[in-house]
Parts: structure tokens; sequence; C-alpha cells
DNA sequence: CTTGCATACATACAGCCTGTATGTTATTTA
DNA sequence: TAAATAACATACAGGCTGTATGTATGCAAG
């Protein structure tokens, strides 16, 4: 009956705790705003105390700026699952986008990647979270449908966040209660929109 | 040397409080994020004391929707004033647009109504907000346009809702930096195009 | 006009939360 | 195996929010 720790490294050790806190951050990030979680809840929720959260991260900050980085990874993931092998420029955006606010449907990403992560991280920093995952694969997409005459020759920057923020909004819409034909319909409204900008030629 | 008070009545006392702590609130409000603005730094910039910000306002985040829900009019005022006298519905939507994004440029507006609103006060409050002026234009000019057979026949509550965080985005990335004349070239596109789908019948 | 009440605010207090400083135990390294 | 360091736990200081209580001024009735 001797109580006998298994010897593990301090690697591994590490890697289990940041796991396990961030998945702790996740879970109570996603049921309340940033402000009403607080870190002794959190630490709870991992059978911790605060001294590993702080040990790990720098402040409450740095743990949800984790939480949110791969919770955006996770949805670039579901994206370029389903992007390749597809026929038109036009066909892949209209893909890509579809599986963009299918992902956005999984409890909580609304409010970690839409709603807290702009307020609490900024603007700035979250669009280039963003740059690195879903709206890098928006902005390609757009490129390639440019240089493919499929769209008109719009700044790709600018209009990569205009459509990215309606894809947002399609998700967002979706989980207040908005008809999901109703969005689907809008987005496709739009991107056939630009395609027949660009056939009117 | 006597100090005498004018003697002036509660009704005109109780909105110059208010008054001062709306001004206050959204002086602070815009400097920082909604969570770094405490409420001993509002009534310190008014001259008063908490007892009077709580007296008038159930808590912190009743100011702050105050304060959102004025400057929320205050940009639909700006939209309106252009609105009217224009040819065409889509000419309209464009000005209004236009019309929009400048009046975003106002320091602190895209704080208030696009990040930190959605953040505190919840999407669905904010949208309420929102459906009452800003958005409100948006979607009477998109249901307009639609009826005129100038636009597809789209959802329009879908596409007011995914148009509206097109020109959010395009506000939000110029205070950031963009080029204004790339997201005015993008918005045009979304438009165009969307018209263009129209015409093509 | 004054007496009593309601309104408008100020002051005081309790509880919680964040970040840091310090302490302890286990692991790595020499 | 001894020293050093990493990994975490505990303890503390400061600030903030919301409420409870206190005070003075306007107001309405008699």
């Amino acid at each position: 009956m001797q109580g006998k720790r298994p010897r593990i490294s301090n690697e591994e050790r590490s890697q289990a705790m940041r796991r396990a806190l961030l998945d702790a951050g996740r879970a109570l990030f996603v049921a309340k705003p940033y402000a009403e979680t607080s870190t002794p809840d959190i630490v709870a929720a991992a059978g911790v105390t605060r001294g590993a959260l702080y040990h790990h991260f720098e402040d409450k900050k740095a743990l949800f700026q984790a939480v949110v980085e791969a919770e955006a990874e996770a949805v670039a993931r579901s994206i370029d699952e389903v992007s390749d092998g597809e026929l038109t420029a036009i066909g892949a955006l209209i893909k890509g986008g579809e599986a963009f606010v299918t992902a956005m449907t999984k409890p909580g990403r609304t409010r970690l990647l839409l709603l807290d992560g702009p307020a609490v991280l900024g603007p700035t920093a979250m669009r280039a979270i963003d740059e690195r995952h879903a709206r890098k694969a928006l902005r390609e997409g757009l490129e390639a449908a440019i240089a493919a005459g499929a769209l008109p020759a719009l700044p790709a920057g600018a209009l990569t966040a205009q459509l990215s923020a309606a894809f947002d909004a399609a998700a967002l819409g979706i989980e207040m209660g908005d008809a999901i034909a109703d969005h689907r319909a809008a987005l496709h409204g739009l991107i056939e929109g630009l395609a027949a900008s660009a056939a009117e030629r």
C-alpha cells in the first residue's frame, strides 16, 4: 500500500500539466466569458493549484491565447480536410466556406474566436492568429480564384478581411438561431455575385 | 464668501450627473478595454464618487451598455444624413456603406461597437442594439434593393448580418492600418457583384 | 412655513481575483 | 551522491466590484 509514484520525467510531467491546463481552460473559457472565468476555477478543474498555471503561462491572458490558437488551428484543419480535390476555384471557395461554418458549430468556438478572442487579445493579435489558420486558407483561395479570372481583380487583403467577417457572421448568426439555409444562401450569393462580376467582363 | 449653491432641481441634477457619467465613461472605455477600465477611475474623471454611478446605473456593465447604445445611435445618424436623395437602390447602399465606414473612423467607435460591445454585452444584446440603428438602415436598404430587383432575392436577414459584418471588417481593417482604397474597392466589389448577379437574370 | 418623506449622492465594508514572492519536493547534472 | 535546477504549492499584497449604510438636499402635504 505504499504510494509509489511512477518516476516520470520532467519533460513528460510538464507536457501533461500544460495539456491539463489547456483542457481545463478551454472547458471553462467556453462556458463563461473570459472575465467571469477565474484562475482558481481553472486550476481546480485541472486538479492543481495556481502555482502550476503561473509556472507554465505568463498570466491568465497567455493561457487564453494558447487556447484560442489551438482552436483556430483545429478549425483550419477541418477546412483543409475538404479543400483538396475541388474542381473550380469558386467551388473550392464555397466548399471551404461551408466547412468553416460547419466547424464553427462546435460549441464554444464562436465565443473563443469571434467574441472573447478579439476583445481580450486585441484585433491585431487576433488577426495574426487567424492569418496563420482559417484566414490563410481563405486568402489563398481568393488569390487563386482571382489569378484564374474567376473573381474580379479586387485587393486580396481587404476582400479576405471582409469575406472572412461575412463567414464569421454566418457562424455567429447560426449559433444565435438564424436559419442555416438562409446563411448558406447569402454566402453563395456573395461569392457567386463576385463570380458574376468577373464573368461580366 | 458664502458658498451659495444655485438650488437646482432634482431632475436637472440627475440628468447632468447621468450625462457626466456617460461622458466620463465613454472617454475611459475608449482609452482602454472594458476590463481594464475601473469604476473608481470613471467617477474620478467625472469628479464624483462611486455612489453616484451605482445610483444611476445598476452596475458597470449597464453604464457601458448606455455608452454603446449612444454611440450606435450616433453612427446611425451619420448614415441617415447622407442616405436620402440617392437615385438608385444600389447607389444608396454604396453611399450608406461609405458613410458608415467614415463614421466608424471616429476614435473609439471600433472598440465600443466591434470589440468590447459584443464581448461584454453578448452577441444577442449587441445585435439588438445594432438592429435599432446602423443595421436597420442596412437591412432596409437591402430589402428595398431586392424589391426593386436590383439585388437577387436572397434572405434579407442573413444578408444583412453578413454584409454588416463586412462593413465592420472594413472599418476595423482601416483602423488597423489597411489601405482605405482597398477596403472601399472590396466593398464596391461585393455589392456590385450582387447587383451583377441580379442583372444576369 | 415646517414637518416628514423621498431622492441623490457619499462613505464604509466584505468578498473575490490577479499577480508575485517565497517555500517545498522531485528530477537532472556534475 | 551532492549540488543545482525545474516543477509545482502556499502565502501575501493590492485593487476592484457590488452592497450596505449614512447624510444632505429637494419636494409635497398640512
